[in-house]
DNA sequence: TGCCATGTTAAACT
DNA sequence: GAGTTTAACATGGC
């Protein structure tokens, strides 16, 4: 559930609710539920990997971390394990294993909207300035980078490198400027295969490299490793990543 | 069956 | 106070 691609298809999902009120709100979220009774739905935003739900005056915010679920119309799990429940008039939609928090800020204005890899308004040109800004960091990491790469996770790190044919060791500093652009505009590209498959429910077929044993290119067994600062399951082809020095 | 993973925060360390 | 490590969260696939 937790990458960007799949917070799009959410909020497709729950577009329809926007304009209708709450009727009732319950769950073990530790929030004021009080706060959302009799609230109607004003917009759905999504921002990398979080969620927000905005009403008047106050915004749900909630991230899937690694486990979280949702279903719409149909409680899914039992009502102990219920983070979130809102239900509609003419429906509900129920949230699990996530975190949910109430904020009072407008999201609009507290996060770089062109730092989100699904927006229409990402900015490669902006990215590419934060990535000049942190030559040092390994390109493993500055893909899982939020303030740069909003709602890329680990499977799209892993396959935009295979794809890019970057060592995922590789600083940001010796990438070539060509490679860079590359990997800028793959990275969104590949967020919405990964949209368009997940759609499909073949998203895991498209793998080239993340779980994969044997390079779909030259035959040759694929590196496992937890690289990086994030320490994040890895996969990458030695022969066919190059390395930049 | 047990391990581990699409993630992040915050406490507990050094 | 800084930077780093660890725990917590707690489900589901293999």
């Amino acid at each position: 559930m937790p990458e960007g691609p799949s917070l799009v298809i959410l909020k497709e999902a729950v577009m329809p609710y926007i304009g209708k009120k709450i009727l009732d709100a319950r769950g073990n979220a530790r929030i004021n539920m009080d706060r959302l009774h009799q609230q109607k739905i004003m917009n759905i935003l999504t921002w990398g990997k979080q969620f927000f739900i905005c009403l008047n005056g106050v915004t749900i915010r909630i991230h899937f971390l690694m486990f979280g679920s949702y279903s719409i119309g149909e409680q899914t799990r039992p009502d102990k394990s219920l983070r979130l429940c809102l239900r509609f008039r003419s429906g509900s939609l129920y949230f699990y294993t996530c975190s949910v928090k109430l904020m009072d800020e407008d999201p609009g204005s507290l996060y770089d909207w062109e730092a989100d890899v699904m927006n229409e308004n990402w900015n490669a040109k902006k990215a590419r300035k934060k990535l000049k800004a942190m030559p040092e960091t390994m390109v493993c990491d500055a893909l899982l980078d939020q303030q740069v790469f909003s709602g890329v996770g680990n499977i799209i790190k892993n396959e935009v490198l295979y794809r890019t044919r970057l060592h995922p060791e590789t600083l940001i500093g010796s990438i070539p400027s060509r490679k860079l652009t590359l990997l800028i505009t793959e990275a969104r590209k590949y967020c919405f295969d990964f949209l368009k498959w997940k759609k499909e429910f073949v998203l895991k077929k498209n793998w080239l490299a993340h779980t994969k044993k044997i390079c779909n290119r030259c035959n040759l067994p694929l590196i496992k490793k937890y690289c990086g600062n994030t320490k994040r399951r890895t996969f990458f082809c030695e022969n066919c990543q190059v390395k930049y020095l």
